[in-house]
DNA sequence: GCCAACGTTGGC
DNA sequence: GCCAACGTTGGC
């Protein structure tokens, strides 16, 4: 089992959004950075633990945790003119964006907040707080996972 | 293969 | 809204 965090802008999709959608499940579509698919595409197993952090907003920081339900699968937003994610280099044949569906597991009673995750020294080397850090989706290990959810 | 231009991310 | 960081693109 692996553990992950992923971004999203909470005025785009937040973790109440989630929280909303029929059966609590959204498929993570969007993802247009070669290192963030290939995690997703290659490592991204049912049932990883992810932590679903809010970036762009008033308070950054980690708001809930959710679950990998469906492995990668292909973007089909990529396919789609129409879509703001639409790439006419991804074919339906042969498909350069990929996608999971992840799954509503519970919000936190408190934001973990980018500020303190950086000041903390247990926490060193950790992507998210590296400078210049721009990754939607990052690999934590399962010491870092336990770590943070015992900030709660 | 280099690198300047450009676009995006995301904290502040 | 600003801007630093950094990935991508495309001319050469």
């Amino acid at each position: 089992m692996n553990y992950w965090l992923m971004k999203s802008e909470p005025s785009a999709f937040s973790i109440e959004d989630l929280q909303r959608r029929p059966g609590q499940i959204e498929p993570w579509d969007g993802v247009r950075n070669y290192q963030a698919r290939n995690m997703m595409r290659d490592d991204m197993a049912v049932g990883d633990g992810i932590f679903f952090y809010h970036s762009n907003c008033d308070i950054p920081g980690i708001v809930g945790i959710a679950t990998v339900v469906r492995e990668a699968y292909p973007d089909d937003t990529a396919f789609d003119p129409q879509s703001k994610h639409f790439d006419p280099k991804s074919l339906r044949e042969r498909p350069r964006w990929f996608m999971v569906d992840v799954g509503f597991v519970r919000t936190l009673s408190r934001t973990i907040t980018l500020t303190e995750l950086k000041g903390d020294p247990a926490l060193d080397g950790f992507p998210l707080t590296r400078r210049g850090n721009r990754l939607s989706v990052m690999p934590l290990s399962k010491v870092q996972w336990d770590y943070i959810l015992s900030l709660e």
